[in-house]
DNA sequence: TCCTGCTATGCAACTTGTTGCATAGCAACT
DNA sequence: AGTTGCTATGCAACAAGTTGCATAGCAGGA
Protein backbone atom coordinates (compact mmCIF):
# COMPACT_ATOMS: atom_id res chain seq x y z
CA UNK A 1 0.00 0.00 0.00
CA UNK A 2 1.21 3.49 -0.85
CA UNK A 3 -0.47 5.46 1.52
CA UNK A 4 2.22 5.05 3.75
CA UNK A 5 4.59 6.22 1.63
CA UNK A 6 2.59 9.04 0.98
CA UNK A 7 2.65 9.99 4.41
CA UNK A 8 6.49 9.57 4.53
CA UNK A 9 6.95 11.90 1.79
CA UNK A 10 4.79 14.23 3.08
CA UNK A 11 6.60 14.08 6.70
CA UNK A 12 9.49 14.80 5.13
CA UNK A 13 9.33 17.80 3.37
CA UNK A 14 7.89 19.06 6.65
CA UNK A 15 7.22 17.47 10.17
CA UNK A 16 3.18 17.49 11.42
CA UNK A 17 0.48 16.02 13.55
CA UNK A 18 -1.90 13.64 11.47
CA UNK A 19 -4.55 16.85 11.79
CA UNK A 20 -1.94 18.74 9.77
CA UNK A 21 -1.65 15.82 7.62
CA UNK A 22 -5.50 15.13 7.44
CA UNK A 23 -5.41 19.40 5.82
CA UNK A 24 -2.48 18.28 3.42
CA UNK A 25 -4.12 15.70 1.96
CA UNK A 26 -7.53 17.59 1.70
CA UNK A 27 -5.01 20.36 0.07
CA UNK A 28 -1.83 19.34 -1.93
CA UNK A 29 -1.40 15.90 -2.00
CA UNK A 30 -5.50 15.36 -2.29
CA UNK A 31 -4.88 15.78 -5.94
CA UNK A 32 -2.65 12.21 -6.57
CA UNK A 33 -3.50 10.66 -3.22
CA UNK A 34 -6.98 10.79 -0.96
CA UNK A 35 -7.55 10.19 2.34
CA UNK A 36 -9.32 10.82 5.13
CA UNK A 37 -8.19 12.03 9.02
CA UNK A 38 -9.66 8.08 10.30
CA UNK A 39 -7.20 6.41 7.81
CA UNK A 40 -4.10 8.60 8.46
CA UNK A 41 -4.49 8.53 12.33
CA UNK A 42 -4.46 4.49 12.24
CA UNK A 43 -1.70 4.51 9.54
CA UNK A 44 0.18 6.74 12.06
CA UNK A 45 0.22 4.69 14.81
CA UNK A 46 1.08 1.66 12.77
CA UNK A 47 4.12 3.92 11.34
CA UNK A 48 5.15 4.89 14.65
CA UNK A 49 5.06 1.28 16.37
CA UNK A 50 7.14 -0.16 13.50
CA UNK A 51 9.93 2.89 13.92
CA UNK A 52 9.00 4.47 10.50
CA UNK A 53 8.18 7.88 12.35
CA UNK A 54 8.90 9.65 15.90
CA UNK A 55 6.26 11.16 17.59
CA UNK A 56 7.02 13.95 19.60
CA UNK A 57 4.12 15.62 22.08
CA UNK A 58 3.30 19.28 21.59
CA UNK A 59 1.28 21.27 24.26
CA UNK A 60 -0.65 23.82 22.79
CA UNK A 61 -2.26 27.02 24.52
CA UNK A 62 -5.99 27.17 23.64
CA UNK A 63 -6.55 24.11 21.64
CA UNK A 64 -6.04 20.33 22.41
CA UNK A 65 -2.14 19.20 22.41
CA UNK A 66 -1.18 17.47 19.33
CA UNK A 67 1.48 14.64 18.30
CA UNK A 68 4.02 15.65 15.81
CA UNK A 69 5.26 13.08 13.59
CA UNK A 70 8.67 13.44 11.73
CA UNK A 71 10.31 10.55 9.52
CA UNK A 72 12.68 8.45 10.65
CA UNK A 73 15.58 6.93 8.95
CA UNK A 74 14.02 3.28 9.07
CA UNK A 75 11.39 4.86 7.13
CA UNK A 76 13.57 7.00 4.65
CA UNK A 77 14.78 3.51 3.95
CA UNK A 78 11.68 1.96 3.31
CA UNK A 79 10.63 5.02 1.35
CA UNK A 80 13.70 4.31 -1.09
CA UNK A 81 13.27 0.85 -1.35
CA UNK A 82 9.97 1.60 -2.48
CA UNK A 83 11.21 4.33 -5.00
CA UNK A 84 12.80 1.13 -6.38
CA UNK A 85 10.50 -1.26 -6.99
CA UNK A 86 7.88 -0.69 -10.11
CA UNK A 87 4.58 1.02 -9.44
CA UNK A 88 1.19 0.07 -10.98
CA UNK A 89 -0.80 2.61 -12.97
CA UNK A 90 -2.51 4.54 -11.41
CA UNK A 91 -6.26 3.69 -10.51
CA UNK A 92 -9.42 6.04 -11.24
CA UNK A 93 -12.79 6.18 -9.93
CA UNK A 94 -14.84 8.35 -12.23
CA UNK A 95 -18.46 7.91 -11.04
CA UNK A 96 -18.93 10.93 -13.39
CA UNK A 97 -18.05 9.27 -16.51
CA UNK A 98 -20.58 5.71 -15.34
CA UNK A 99 -23.12 8.25 -15.00
CA UNK A 100 -22.49 9.84 -18.62
CA UNK A 101 -22.74 6.68 -20.37
CA UNK A 102 -25.43 5.92 -17.87
CA UNK A 103 -27.68 8.63 -19.18
CA UNK A 104 -28.12 6.39 -22.43
CA UNK A 105 -30.76 4.46 -20.24
CA UNK A 106 -32.84 7.51 -18.59
CA UNK A 107 -35.46 9.22 -19.34
CA UNK A 108 -35.01 12.71 -20.50
CA UNK A 109 -35.41 14.55 -17.09
CA UNK A 110 -32.90 12.42 -16.06
CA UNK A 111 -30.79 13.48 -18.73
CA UNK A 112 -31.23 17.30 -17.47
CA UNK A 113 -30.54 16.63 -13.90
CA UNK A 114 -27.39 15.34 -15.50
CA UNK A 115 -26.32 18.66 -17.40
CA UNK A 116 -27.03 20.52 -13.93
CA UNK A 117 -24.11 17.36 -12.32
CA UNK A 118 -22.03 17.99 -15.02
CA UNK A 119 -22.11 21.78 -14.70
CA UNK A 120 -21.41 21.52 -10.62
CA UNK A 121 -18.26 19.36 -11.38
CA UNK A 122 -17.02 21.87 -13.85
CA UNK A 123 -17.48 24.82 -11.49
CA UNK A 124 -15.54 22.39 -8.95
CA UNK A 125 -12.59 21.86 -11.40
CA UNK A 126 -12.41 25.22 -12.98
CA UNK A 127 -12.28 26.43 -8.96
CA UNK A 128 -9.30 23.81 -8.49
CA UNK A 129 -7.46 25.16 -11.71
CA UNK A 130 -7.67 28.54 -10.50
CA UNK A 131 -5.94 27.72 -7.02
CA UNK A 132 -3.49 25.95 -8.32
CA UNK A 133 -2.52 28.73 -10.57
CA UNK A 134 -2.54 30.99 -7.70
CA UNK A 135 -0.43 28.12 -5.61
CA UNK A 136 2.24 28.14 -8.51
CA UNK A 137 2.76 32.31 -8.66
CA UNK A 138 2.72 32.04 -4.71
CA UNK A 139 5.21 29.10 -4.60
CA UNK A 140 7.11 29.03 -7.78
CA UNK A 141 7.67 32.76 -8.40
CA UNK A 142 11.13 31.63 -10.08
CA UNK A 143 11.22 28.69 -11.57
CA UNK A 144 14.53 29.16 -12.91
CA UNK A 145 16.02 28.76 -9.53
CA UNK A 146 14.67 26.03 -7.67
CA UNK A 147 16.40 22.89 -5.79
CA UNK A 148 15.78 19.51 -6.21
CA UNK A 149 12.67 19.21 -3.68
CA UNK A 150 11.07 22.46 -5.16
CA UNK A 151 11.47 21.62 -8.92
CA UNK A 152 10.05 18.16 -8.29
CA UNK A 153 6.89 19.72 -6.23
CA UNK A 154 6.60 22.09 -9.05
CA UNK A 155 6.52 19.42 -11.97
CA UNK A 156 3.98 17.17 -9.40
CA UNK A 157 1.70 20.60 -9.39
CA UNK A 158 2.41 20.89 -13.53
CA UNK A 159 0.46 17.46 -13.86
CA UNK A 160 -2.46 18.78 -11.60
CA UNK A 161 -2.66 21.79 -13.64
CA UNK A 162 -2.90 20.09 -16.90
CA UNK A 163 -5.14 18.01 -15.66
CA UNK A 164 -7.89 20.21 -14.26
CA UNK A 165 -7.46 21.84 -17.58
CA UNK A 166 -8.00 19.00 -19.81
CA UNK A 167 -10.77 18.20 -17.51
CA UNK A 168 -12.87 21.33 -17.83
CA UNK A 169 -12.45 21.31 -21.42
CA UNK A 170 -13.50 17.29 -21.77
CA UNK A 171 -16.78 18.51 -19.50
CA UNK A 172 -17.48 21.70 -22.07
CA UNK A 173 -17.47 18.50 -24.99
CA UNK A 174 -19.95 16.92 -22.37
CA UNK A 175 -22.21 19.83 -22.72
CA UNK A 176 -22.10 20.49 -25.73
CA UNK A 177 -22.88 16.61 -26.78
CA UNK A 178 -25.59 16.29 -24.14
CA UNK A 179 -26.80 19.57 -25.49
CA UNK A 180 -26.79 17.94 -29.17
CA UNK A 181 -28.78 15.41 -27.83
CA UNK A 182 -31.44 17.88 -26.98
CA UNK B 1 -20.51 1.88 -3.77
CA UNK B 2 -20.42 2.56 -7.64
CA UNK B 3 -18.98 -0.85 -8.91
CA UNK B 4 -22.58 -1.96 -9.23
CA UNK B 5 -23.52 1.16 -11.16
CA UNK B 6 -21.19 0.63 -13.45
CA UNK B 7 -21.82 -2.90 -14.36
CA UNK B 8 -25.54 -2.25 -14.59
CA UNK B 9 -24.67 0.15 -17.39
CA UNK B 10 -22.28 -2.24 -18.95
CA UNK B 11 -24.85 -4.84 -19.11
CA UNK B 12 -27.50 -2.25 -20.49
CA UNK B 13 -25.01 -1.43 -23.19
CA UNK B 14 -24.66 -5.42 -23.60
CA UNK B 15 -25.33 -8.50 -21.77
CA UNK B 16 -22.70 -10.69 -20.67
CA UNK B 17 -21.26 -13.30 -18.40
CA UNK B 18 -18.80 -12.37 -14.95
CA UNK B 19 -15.50 -13.07 -17.05
CA UNK B 20 -17.20 -10.73 -20.03
CA UNK B 21 -17.58 -7.91 -17.60
CA UNK B 22 -14.21 -8.62 -16.09
CA UNK B 23 -12.32 -7.99 -19.81
CA UNK B 24 -14.33 -5.27 -20.01
CA UNK B 25 -13.27 -3.43 -17.24
CA UNK B 26 -9.47 -4.25 -17.97
CA UNK B 27 -10.33 -2.65 -21.32
CA UNK B 28 -13.07 0.10 -22.17
CA UNK B 29 -14.12 0.63 -18.68
CA UNK B 30 -11.47 0.53 -16.99
CA UNK B 31 -10.03 3.80 -18.08
CA UNK B 32 -12.53 5.32 -15.30
CA UNK B 33 -13.27 2.42 -13.18
CA UNK B 34 -11.24 -0.39 -12.22
CA UNK B 35 -12.30 -3.88 -10.84
CA UNK B 36 -10.81 -7.19 -10.66
CA UNK B 37 -12.61 -10.43 -11.73
CA UNK B 38 -13.36 -11.24 -7.61
CA UNK B 39 -15.11 -8.45 -7.04
CA UNK B 40 -17.34 -8.81 -10.00
CA UNK B 41 -18.63 -11.61 -9.52
CA UNK B 42 -19.08 -11.44 -5.75
CA UNK B 43 -20.93 -8.04 -7.03
CA UNK B 44 -22.97 -9.55 -9.61
CA UNK B 45 -24.31 -12.60 -6.94
CA UNK B 46 -25.14 -9.64 -4.75
CA UNK B 47 -27.12 -8.03 -7.54
CA UNK B 48 -28.93 -11.22 -8.99
CA UNK B 49 -30.24 -12.09 -5.20
CA UNK B 50 -31.29 -8.25 -4.90
CA UNK B 51 -32.94 -8.63 -8.41
CA UNK B 52 -31.59 -6.11 -10.49
CA UNK B 53 -30.22 -8.43 -12.90
CA UNK B 54 -31.28 -11.90 -14.22
CA UNK B 55 -29.05 -14.47 -15.06
CA UNK B 56 -29.25 -17.61 -18.01
CA UNK B 57 -27.35 -20.36 -18.06
CA UNK B 58 -25.16 -21.02 -21.36
CA UNK B 59 -23.85 -23.94 -22.39
CA UNK B 60 -21.10 -24.22 -24.87
CA UNK B 61 -19.10 -26.57 -26.05
CA UNK B 62 -14.72 -26.93 -25.20
CA UNK B 63 -15.30 -24.63 -22.55
CA UNK B 64 -17.11 -24.15 -19.29
CA UNK B 65 -20.86 -22.98 -19.14
CA UNK B 66 -21.20 -19.18 -18.48
CA UNK B 67 -24.12 -17.32 -16.77
CA UNK B 68 -24.93 -14.86 -18.68
CA UNK B 69 -25.86 -11.72 -16.89
CA UNK B 70 -28.76 -8.88 -18.24
CA UNK B 71 -29.93 -5.95 -16.66
CA UNK B 72 -33.82 -5.81 -15.13
CA UNK B 73 -36.38 -3.39 -14.52
CA UNK B 74 -35.59 -3.15 -10.90
CA UNK B 75 -31.51 -2.17 -11.51
CA UNK B 76 -32.44 0.28 -14.45
CA UNK B 77 -35.08 2.08 -11.54
CA UNK B 78 -32.31 1.57 -8.93
CA UNK B 79 -29.44 3.28 -11.87
CA UNK B 80 -32.14 6.03 -12.69
CA UNK B 81 -32.53 6.84 -9.14
CA UNK B 82 -28.94 6.53 -8.97
CA UNK B 83 -28.29 9.03 -11.84
CA UNK B 84 -30.50 11.99 -10.17
CA UNK B 85 -27.87 12.05 -6.94
CA UNK B 86 -25.30 13.80 -6.92
CA UNK B 87 -22.18 12.43 -6.66
CA UNK B 88 -18.27 12.96 -5.52
CA UNK B 89 -15.46 14.35 -7.15
CA UNK B 90 -13.85 11.58 -9.37
CA UNK B 91 -10.77 9.79 -6.38
CA UNK B 92 -7.03 9.18 -7.94
CA UNK B 93 -4.48 6.77 -6.25
CA UNK B 94 -1.38 8.11 -8.39
CA UNK B 95 1.63 6.36 -7.30
CA UNK B 96 4.01 7.73 -9.97
CA UNK B 97 3.43 11.57 -8.29
CA UNK B 98 4.33 10.61 -4.87
CA UNK B 99 7.03 8.68 -6.11
CA UNK B 100 8.16 11.57 -8.06
CA UNK B 101 8.06 14.05 -4.98
CA UNK B 102 9.59 11.13 -3.25
CA UNK B 103 12.72 11.16 -4.91
CA UNK B 104 13.53 14.41 -3.77
CA UNK B 105 14.52 12.32 -0.45
CA UNK B 106 16.38 9.44 -2.50
CA UNK B 107 20.38 9.48 -3.75
CA UNK B 108 20.91 10.22 -7.64
CA UNK B 109 20.60 6.27 -8.01
CA UNK B 110 17.14 6.44 -7.01
CA UNK B 111 16.70 9.12 -9.41
CA UNK B 112 18.10 7.19 -12.28
CA UNK B 113 15.69 4.20 -11.24
CA UNK B 114 12.87 6.94 -11.32
CA UNK B 115 13.75 7.96 -14.67
CA UNK B 116 13.51 3.98 -15.61
CA UNK B 117 9.80 3.93 -14.19
CA UNK B 118 8.60 7.46 -15.78
CA UNK B 119 9.84 6.05 -19.03
CA UNK B 120 7.74 2.59 -18.83
CA UNK B 121 4.66 4.92 -18.01
CA UNK B 122 5.24 6.71 -20.38
CA UNK B 123 5.10 3.52 -23.27
CA UNK B 124 2.09 2.19 -21.24
CA UNK B 125 0.13 5.31 -22.03
CA UNK B 126 0.85 5.97 -25.06
CA UNK B 127 0.40 2.44 -25.84
CA UNK B 128 -3.54 3.12 -24.34
CA UNK B 129 -3.60 6.41 -26.32
CA UNK B 130 -3.19 4.33 -29.47
CA UNK B 131 -5.27 1.98 -28.82
CA UNK B 132 -8.13 4.72 -27.75
CA UNK B 133 -7.77 6.08 -31.18
CA UNK B 134 -7.61 2.88 -33.02
CA UNK B 135 -10.79 2.12 -31.17
CA UNK B 136 -12.44 5.33 -32.13
CA UNK B 137 -11.88 4.77 -35.73
CA UNK B 138 -13.37 1.79 -35.87
CA UNK B 139 -16.53 2.42 -33.64
CA UNK B 140 -17.49 6.20 -34.58
CA UNK B 141 -16.03 6.77 -38.17
CA UNK B 142 -18.87 8.88 -39.02
CA UNK B 143 -19.04 11.10 -35.20
CA UNK B 144 -22.43 13.11 -37.24
CA UNK B 145 -24.55 9.62 -37.71
CA UNK B 146 -24.68 8.97 -33.41
CA UNK B 147 -27.36 7.75 -31.95
CA UNK B 148 -27.91 8.36 -28.25
CA UNK B 149 -26.04 6.27 -26.97
CA UNK B 150 -22.84 6.36 -29.11
CA UNK B 151 -22.60 9.88 -28.62
CA UNK B 152 -22.49 9.38 -25.16
CA UNK B 153 -20.14 6.49 -25.56
CA UNK B 154 -17.81 8.60 -27.57
CA UNK B 155 -17.62 11.75 -25.42
CA UNK B 156 -16.17 9.23 -22.27
CA UNK B 157 -13.69 7.94 -24.51
CA UNK B 158 -12.92 11.29 -26.10
CA UNK B 159 -12.07 12.28 -22.45
CA UNK B 160 -9.57 8.94 -22.14
CA UNK B 161 -7.95 10.26 -25.11
CA UNK B 162 -7.33 13.62 -23.70
CA UNK B 163 -6.14 11.92 -20.38
CA UNK B 164 -3.67 9.95 -22.50
CA UNK B 165 -2.77 12.83 -24.59
CA UNK B 166 -2.46 15.30 -21.47
CA UNK B 167 -0.40 12.45 -19.43
CA UNK B 168 2.31 11.77 -21.97
CA UNK B 169 3.34 14.78 -22.34
CA UNK B 170 3.21 15.58 -18.79
CA UNK B 171 5.67 12.36 -18.22
CA UNK B 172 7.60 14.16 -21.01
CA UNK B 173 7.69 17.37 -18.76
CA UNK B 174 8.79 15.19 -15.48
CA UNK B 175 11.46 13.52 -17.48
CA UNK B 176 13.16 16.95 -18.49
CA UNK B 177 12.86 17.93 -14.85
CA UNK B 178 14.74 14.83 -13.77
CA UNK B 179 17.38 15.46 -17.00
CA UNK B 180 17.48 19.42 -15.85
CA UNK B 181 18.39 17.81 -12.15
CA UNK B 182 20.88 16.13 -13.25
C1' DT C 1 4.57 -34.99 -23.52
C1' DC C 2 4.80 -31.21 -20.94
C1' DC C 3 4.05 -26.47 -20.33
C1' DT C 4 1.73 -22.34 -21.13
C1' DG C 5 -2.38 -19.82 -21.87
C1' DC C 6 -7.32 -18.97 -22.47
C1' DT C 7 -12.19 -19.34 -20.94
C1' DA C 8 -14.99 -19.53 -16.77
C1' DT C 9 -16.15 -19.39 -11.87
C1' DG C 10 -15.38 -19.38 -7.12
C1' DC C 11 -13.64 -19.78 -1.77
C1' DA C 12 -11.05 -17.95 2.10
C1' DA C 13 -8.23 -14.79 4.31
C1' DC C 14 -6.61 -10.52 4.58
C1' DT C 15 -5.90 -5.45 3.97
C1' DT C 16 -7.93 -0.94 2.99
C1' DG C 17 -11.14 2.50 3.16
C1' DT C 18 -15.65 4.61 4.93
C1' DT C 19 -19.16 6.17 8.21
C1' DG C 20 -21.01 7.42 12.43
C1' DC C 21 -20.08 8.79 16.65
C1' DA C 22 -17.51 10.81 20.76
C1' DT C 23 -14.64 14.00 23.37
C1' DA C 24 -12.90 18.68 24.52
C1' DG C 25 -11.52 23.52 24.78
C1' DC C 26 -11.79 27.81 22.78
C1' DA C 27 -13.32 31.62 19.38
C1' DA C 28 -16.74 34.07 17.07
C1' DC C 29 -21.10 35.18 16.03
C1' DT C 30 -26.37 35.60 17.25
C1' DA D 1 -26.97 32.04 26.52
C1' DG D 2 -26.83 29.21 22.66
C1' DT D 3 -25.09 27.70 18.31
C1' DT D 4 -21.71 27.00 15.04
C1' DG D 5 -17.02 26.11 13.69
C1' DC D 6 -12.11 25.08 14.24
C1' DT D 7 -8.24 22.34 16.18
C1' DA D 8 -7.10 17.66 17.60
C1' DT D 9 -7.55 12.70 18.29
C1' DG D 10 -9.74 8.42 18.48
C1' DC D 11 -13.10 3.91 18.80
C1' DA D 12 -16.10 0.62 16.63
C1' DA D 13 -18.54 -1.33 13.00
C1' DC D 14 -18.99 -1.96 8.47
C1' DA D 15 -18.13 -1.99 3.33
C1' DA D 16 -14.97 -2.47 -0.39
C1' DG D 17 -10.96 -4.18 -2.54
C1' DT D 18 -6.80 -7.46 -2.96
C1' DT D 19 -4.21 -11.79 -3.05
C1' DG D 20 -3.46 -16.51 -3.25
C1' DC D 21 -5.28 -20.52 -4.45
C1' DA D 22 -8.34 -24.06 -6.75
C1' DT D 23 -10.88 -26.35 -10.45
C1' DA D 24 -11.48 -27.84 -15.31
C1' DG D 25 -11.41 -28.58 -20.30
C1' DC D 26 -9.32 -27.43 -24.47
C1' DA D 27 -5.77 -25.30 -27.83
C1' DG D 28 -1.23 -24.56 -29.33
C1' DG D 29 3.58 -24.61 -29.22
C1' DA D 30 8.37 -26.56 -27.50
Amino acid sequence: MALEHAILVSLLEQPGSGYELASRFDRSIGRFWTATHQQIYRVLRRMEADGWIAAEEVAQEGRPDKRVYSAAEPGRRALSAWLRAPVEPETVRHDLAVKIRGAAFDDPSGRAGLVAEVERHRAAHTALLHRYLAGERRDFPDPAALDAQQALQHVVLRGGIEYERMTVAWLDDVLATLHRLG
